[in-house]
RNA sequence: GGCAGGUUGCCCGAGUGGCCAAAGGGAGCGGACUGUAAAUCCGUCGGCUUAGCCUACGAAGGUUCGAAUCCUUCACCUGCCA
């Protein structure tokens, strides 16, 4: 995948065109003709609001990737410091978290954001910052006479999500201040990595202006600004929120590897070109390809499956999406589990959800559910198991007393519990 | 500081003393159809040891046989006035 470093720095812009990466820009010529003068340094920063970034992160995220590619030099940033104020929103103030544990995220996301771009002494490696290590230091009046003597409250007032918040219910300074925060980040980095690009999703268009409005009054240099589209399904609803309601977390512990690749399996026939542009590093004629099978082969979802490889490649390495699939394969057929062999059990089902139980403690389907996680509470599993979505081992199981016996088990003494189409979860059964 | 209005389940939003675990919509979840797609239709949607019980309508008290609904205090939000 590294291997088209040598894309010439002017191609980049409309590589990121025909993509659909492209939402806003400032001046495009004048970006291109710096991009084509040597090596451009850019960045794009995440504030840890949550313990793990998420997949519609990671649309700017591999835009710096392919920015670094075309010979660019990307700063990735945690915003330790941004975090601890928070993005006013549309609608609402946010709660505040604690200290501890923005920085507890910060460190977790940065760690995230490491693996997606190249760390090396090349012109074009990658560096890593944390706003925190600027900001916090900074005392209340050099900030409020360095940084807030050139805002105009006029202008900020005007900003569309203020102009909301106001109307409706309000906003603390707290947040009202944000943008001062961002702002000064790229004045930073512009100042100390001649840092001339910024780039974040489209929401973030606001807030990047308003840096490079700063760059502008401060240091009389014209700097850039880009984003990449907030992504939505073709529903228009917001992307990546369709896994139990939660979002598709980067981190294996919060959404599976499995779950990961089932989620992108899933993507609807209308969704998965724009899917490929934007999530992976596939080239023009690969995705046409892809979509052409798609609108004459649809079953066969090729384009679903090639999508949920590269972006399971992408995120937990080849080896997690090499055993996805397989377990996909091995679990995903209506054939008799029996079948299989342990060694293959035991393989697929690593990448599930696993309980262990006992059988002389005789439980039910509805216990089964439970403590595999694949039902919330025992309401829940009641209501599955009512509602014929209850599986054992690929039979439906329509009884809620239900209760497996010793000729129920798998090879490697496993059940297979399946909630739904696609919810999967494995219960080793040990006995005392 | 004063006055007025507001705070309902994941979200929006009805509900002004019992018929309220709380209308309606959205999201979510399950089923049918199909291709582990979309659309559509059907069902479901606080918890539990489920003919019952517990928790819940910003918080804490109170009135009442009985409160999301009435009263008091507090917190927060919005608007107007100072």
């Amino acid at each position: 995948m590294w291997g088209r470093i040598g894309v010439v720095g002017n191609d980049i812009l409309d590589e990121l065109e025909w993509r659909g990466l492209i939402a806003q820009s400032t001046d495009r010529d004048a970006l291109r003709r710096e991009l084509a003068e040597g090596v451009l340094t850019l960045y794009s920063g995440f504030d840890p609001t949550a313990p793990s970034l998420h997949a519609g992160n990671l649309v700017p995220l591999l835009a710096l990737r392919r920015f670094q590619q075309a010979g660019a030099r990307p700063i990735v940033l945690a915003g330790g410091a941004t975090g601890m104020i928070g993005d006013p929103r549309e609608v609402g103030e946010r709660s505040m978290n604690s200290a501890e544990t923005v920085t507890n995220w910060a460190e977790r996301i940065r760690g995230q954001l490491e693996r997606f771009v190249e760390f090396d002494d090349s012109p074009t490696g990658a560096l890593i910052a944390d706003n925190l290590d600027w900001t916090g230091p900074q005392t209340v009046l050099e900030f409020l006479r360095d940084v807030g003597k050139h805002f105009s409250i006029n202008v900020m007032l005007s900003r569309e999500t203020v102009k909301r918040r106001l109307a409706a219910d309000g906003m603390s300074y707290t947040e009202f201040s944000y943008l001062l925060l961002q702002s000064q980040d790229y004045l930073h980095l512009y100042r100390r990595h001649g840092c001339r690009l910024q780039i974040g999703g489209s929401d973030q268009w606001g807030n990047i202006v308003g840096g490079v409005e700063l760059v502008r009054r401060v240091e009389g240099a014209a700097v850039h600004a880009l984003t990449t589209p907030l992504v939505t399904d073709s529903e228009g609803r917001k992307f990546g929120k369709s896994t139990g309601g939660g979002s598709l977390w980067l981190d294996p512990e919060l959404t599976s590897p499995y779950a990961w690749y089932q989620y992108f399996l899933n993507v609807s026939d209308a969704d998965v070109g724009r899917y490929l542009r934007l999530f992976t590093f596939l080239s023009q004629e690969e995705i046409e390809e892809l979509e052409k099978s798609v609108a004459e082969r649809p079953h066969l979802r090729a384009g679903q499956r090639r999508l949920a490889e590269e972006l399971t490649t992408l995120v937990h390495g080849r080896r997690h999406t090499e055993q996805v699939i397989a377990a996909s394969g091995a679990l995903f057929g209506r054939g008799d589990l029996h079948d299989l062999d342990a060694s293959t059990l035991d393989a697929a089902l690593a990448e599930v959800p696993t309980a262990t139980v006992r059988l002389d403690e005789r439980p039910t389907v509805v216990d089964l559910l439970v403590a595999t996680g694949l039902a919330e509470s025992r309401g829940a599993a009641r209501r599955t198991v009512g509602e014929g979505g209850a599986y054992v081992n690929n039979v439906k199981v329509p009884d809620e007393q239900w209760i497996p016996e010793e000729a129920d088990l798998l090879p490697g003494r496993w059940l297979v519990l399946r909630r739904g189409k696609r919810n999967l979860a494995g219960a080793r059964v040990v006995t005392a």
